[in-house]
DNA sequence: GCCGTTTTCGGCCCGACTGTTTTCAGTCG
């Protein structure tokens, strides 16, 4: 947690420096947030070892403002810039349409400092009168101000990719459309969405842009050229649509797949060659085009191996690729089974039967049902009794359904001190055994540390559902300490779970690599609770290759007998 | 403020759209 508290500093030093009009260091601060936010060690830990500058971005100087912040919990610099700028001007910048300029030129001809003299402002027709602004700009500050206060919520992937994919399914059918591609974060399958980056292939750009301005489902237009631009859909998603030529749809592919941090390199390491690249190609000092119209010619000819989207994030993805040296992350077809389905006799829809089909239908090899425990009542979860039942009965769906092999599982509840909702009676007798939080979310970390730990010494346990219990719209993840669980997860041999149900995915790409790091081994589950939700399964391999798992990472790309040897279960 | 197969100093990605202007600065992604 210290290492997004230190992460939000950076960005507010980044915010306030440039208010001041300060160049190139709010890009130094920024880059540095970035990728302390998004770096899996604690940074207390690499404070302790003396190794802050190993961090990309981080200098001698912020290195220092670092360690000032963990070793006296405030920062000096950051007081002293703040007290140079006024109010909450850096708040403004939150606003659409107004940046550092437009900020500083509100207060110091207008005297606005914060969010409240924002508005006030415009309503009263004052920012209208300043140079440079207008009517339509102090209309558009208004709405920006609506649109920051309602809060511009990411969504989860799982939301976001169905709208998408609809939404290229679309565009395909026009006649004037050759390709259609949904770039951005969420072709890097990023577990967040913010909005849909729409790429088009067109020789007739503007009935592109007719056609998107006026589909029904939009509640918005934000802006309309010839080549781009932006609607906002009834369902709250920001579109922004980008037209190009045939030959130019690779380098744009690439330059608006991103991330910003991965293209920026990409742009740099093409300068360095001579080259210049942008979304219509990579051009020679002759300004002749070299590469354009895929994405493979573009990086071959800047040295390197094309990264799969799901690593375009500036994580050190570009220096591997430069030596062909890039991990092969898991395939998307590499699945063999589902590891955390509910039946009806907990809280899913389906019965076992039904899902055990779908399965087939899905070519698996194994399905583990896996219903909650008595302890989670709001579940239906199971008593004893109910789950030998259950038990047997999925041992007569085994008999008669040769094509896969249900799982006898069980989601356990890890209770508030750290026991199993079932004695080990039972638990033998399950071929998978997974354990869980459900209950008493808000204990401070070492405790849930200490509970889930001690859960993990039963020897029966296989593997820890959704980690850290982040739910979207409901819940934060509880903070556990990692490096502990990790250490435990890889002595006992217990897999980490990947849960992909949407509103949890839950490891994050960056604990999934964390765990890699440490030998720990992973599985995906759904957690379905309907049929329908057994697809998403592509959900939970996109986030292990956006973690750098390969196959060996991940137990659902073993096959059943290599599964029985793993857990040193033999599976009936 | 960071960084180095062009550099320990002097660079720091690239282009579309908008509004307010009469040629462009500011913002955004």
């Amino acid at each position: 947690m210290k290492n997004l508290e230190i992460a939000k500093i950076f960005y507010e030093i980044a915010d306030i420096l440039e208010i001041q009009g300060i160049d190139f260091k709010p890009r130094a601060y920024r880059k540095a947030a970035k990728n302390i936010e998004s770096m899996p060690q604690d940074i207390e830990e690499l404070h302790k070892k003396n190794k802050l500058e190993e961090i990309p971005g981080v200098g001698e100087h912020i290195a220092k403002k670092i360690e000032e912040i963990i070793e006296t919990g405030k920062l000096k610099y950051l007081e002293k810039i703040r007290k140079q700028v006024p109010g909450h001007l850096n708040e403004l910048l939150k606003v659409q349409s107004i940046g550092p300029k437009k900020a500083k030129q509100l207060h110091d001809k207008l005297g606005v400092t914060t969010l409240k003299d924002l508005e006030d402002a415009a309503k009263s027709g004052k920012i209208r009168k300043l140079d440079g602004f207008g009517e339509t700009s102090e209309l558009d500050i208004l709405k920006g101000i609506e649109i920051y206060k309602k809060g511009k919520e990411r969504i989860p992937l799982g939301f976001a990719l169905p709208i998408a994919r609809e939404l290229e399914h679309i565009l395909t059918q026009l006649k004037d459309t050759s390709k259609v591609l949904v770039a951005g974060s969420l072709r890097r399958r990023k577990s967040t969405i913010g909005d849909l980056d729409v790429l088009v292939a067109s020789k007739q750009p503007e009935k592109i842009m007719d056609f998107v301005t006026a589909m029904k489902n939009v509640q918005r237009v934000l802006s309309r050229g010839t080549t781009k631009s932006s609607v906002i859909l009834e369902n709250g998603i920001q579109v922004d649509l980008r037209v190009v030529h045939d030959s130019d749809f690779g380098a744009a592919s690439q330059y608006f797949t991103g991330s910003k941090e991965h293209g920026i390199k990409t742009r740099i390491i093409a300068n360095q060659l001579g080259y210049k690249l942008s979304e219509y190609g990579l051009f020679n000092k002759n300004n002749k085009k070299v590469a354009g119209e895929t994405e493979e010619e573009i990086y071959k000819k800047l040295g390197m191996q094309c990264p799969e989207p799901e690593l375009r994030e500036d994580r050190g993805e570009i220096e591997l690729a430069q030596k062909n040296r890039l991990p092969k992350i898991i395939p998307y077809n590499a699945v063999k089974g589902d590891f955390h389905v509910h039946s009806n006799y907990s809280d899913g829809s389906a019965s076992i039967e039904e899902v055990a089909k779908e399965c087939i239908r899905l070519g698996y090899e194994y399905v583990c049902i896996a219903d909650h425990s008595k302890s989670t009542r709001i579940g239906n979860g199971l008593t004893e009794e109910r789950l030998l039942k259950k038990c047997k009965e999925i041992d007569q769906i085994n008999k008669k359904l040769k094509k896969i092999r249900i799982l006898r599982g069980a989601e356990v509840d890890i209770l508030a001190n750290g026991e199993l909702d079932y004695d080990n009676k039972i638990l033998k007798q399950l071929d998978i055994v997974i354990i869980a939080v459900h209950s008493k979310f808000k204990m401070p970390k070492e405790e849930m540390t200490n509970r889930i730990l001690k859960a993990m010494d039963n020897t029966y346990v296989n593997i820890l559902a959704h980690p850290t219990g982040v739910y979207y719209g409901m819940r934060e993840a509880y903070e556990i300490d990692f490096p502990r669980i990790f250490e435990k997860a890889a002595e006992k041999n217990i897999c980490l779970e990947i849960n992909c149900s949407a509103p949890r995915m839950d490891l994050s790409d960056i604990n999934i690599k964390a765990a890699i790091d440490n030998n720990v081994k992973l599985a995906i589950g759904t957690d379905t609770h309907a049929l329908e939700q057994l697809k998403t399964m592509e959900i939970g391999v996109a986030q292990a290759r956006r973690g750098w798992a390969t196959k060996k990472d991940i137990l659902n790309t073993r096959t059943l007998k290599e599964l029985g040897k793993y857990f040193n279960k033999i599976i009936i």
